[in-house]
DNA sequence: TCTAAACTTGACTATTTTACTATGGTATAT
DNA sequence: ATATACCATAGTAAAATAGTCAAGTTTAGA
C-alpha cells in the first residue's frame, strides 16, 4: 500500500506555490528545479489541477500557476482526487467477484476496508494546503 | 493508493479461520473455495504468515492451519507485517532524493506523509481478528 | 503399508501500474 | 519576433502485482 508520485508531487508543487502568499504567478519550471520532478510530469499534473479548479494559468513570458482559492481553503482531499489519487481498498466493490458479490455473502472484511477508506479520507479531508507552510521560508532552498 | 491482495487475503483467510472457534486446523483448500482465493497464492501467504508465528500448520491429511494466539490477540497490523503488506507514503526517507535529503531542505510535504502514516498504522493496531467476526456464521458461505 | 490429502519451497511469468519521456503544438509578455 | 510559458496526446521502460508451475515432504487413515 503506498501513495503514488502523482498525489504526492501535486501536494508539494502547490505547497510550493502556497509558500508564496504574493499573487504573482510561479512557473513550472521553478517548481520543477525545487521540488527535483520532471517538468514534462509536472506539466500533467498541473493539467488535471486546473481541470479542476485548483489552480489557474498565466500563459506567456513571466506566466505560471496561481492558486484559485487560499491555501487554507484547499484540502489534501480536494488535490487528490483532482489526479485521481484516490483509495482503494477493496476490489469487491464494483466488479462481482466470488465471495463477494450482491448476493447471499458479503466478504468477511469488506466492513473493515471500509472504514480503512473512511478513516484515511477523514485525514485528507481535515488537512490543507495552509497546515503545511505554517513556519513559512524558514526551509525554503 | 490501494491496498494490494496480499495483505488483504491474509486477513480474509484468517477471518475464515477465526470464524471457528474450536481447535480443528482450517486446511487451505477449504479457504480457497470459501474466499474464492487461490491455493497456490494461499499456500505462498501462509507460509509467510507461519514464518512470523501467525499461524501453526498441522500436516497430514485432515490437517491445516490452525491461530497461534485467540482472535483478540492478533492484530491487523501483526498480519500486514507478516505479508510484508507495509504503508509507504513517501520515498525520500531512506534514498536521498533531491529536494530531501539530510542537508539542510527537507522536502515541505515530509511531515504531512509522516503524519498519514502514522494516522493508518494507528488503524491497523486499533483492529484485531474478532472485531471482524462479531456476530459469528450469520453470513457463512 | 500404501496412498491420497495436505503442507512446503523456490522459481518462473503474464499482466498491470507507475513514472515518467517524446513530440508537436498554442498563447503571450517583452 | 521570439523566447518562455502552457497544452495535449502518445508511447515506453521499469517495477510491482498477482498469480502459476514444478517438485517435493509429511502423515492420517483405509
Amino acid at each position: 500500500m503506498k501513495l503514488s508520485t502523482k498525489g504526492r508531487y501535486a501536494v508539494m508543487a502547490l505547497a510550493d506555490i502556497a509558500k508564496f502568499d504574493d499573487n504573482n504567478p510561479v512557473s513550472l519550471r521553478d517548481i520543477s528545479l525545487r521540488q527535483g520532478i520532471s517538468l514534462l510530469y509536472l506539466e500533467q499534473i498541473f493539467s488535471m489541477l486546473k481541470k479542476n479548479q485548483i489552480v489557474e494559468s498565466v500563459r506567456g513570458s513571466n506566466g505560471g500557476y496561481k492558486l484559485t482559492k487560499s491555501p487554507d481553503q484547499i484540502k489534501i482531499s480536494n488535490i487528490f482526487s483532482a489526479v485521481q489519487e484516490n483509495i482503494k481498498t477493496v476490489g469487491c466493490k464494483k466488479e462481482s467477484k466470488k465471495g463477494c458479490n450482491g448476493k447471499s455473502a458479503k466478504c468477511i472484511t469488506h466492513n473493515l476496508w471500509d472504514e480503512l477508506e473512511l478513516h484515511i479520507n477523514e485525514f485528507f479531508n481535515k488537512k490543507n494546503l495552509s497546515d503545511l507552510v505554517k513556519g513559512k521560508n524558514e526551509n525554503r532552498v
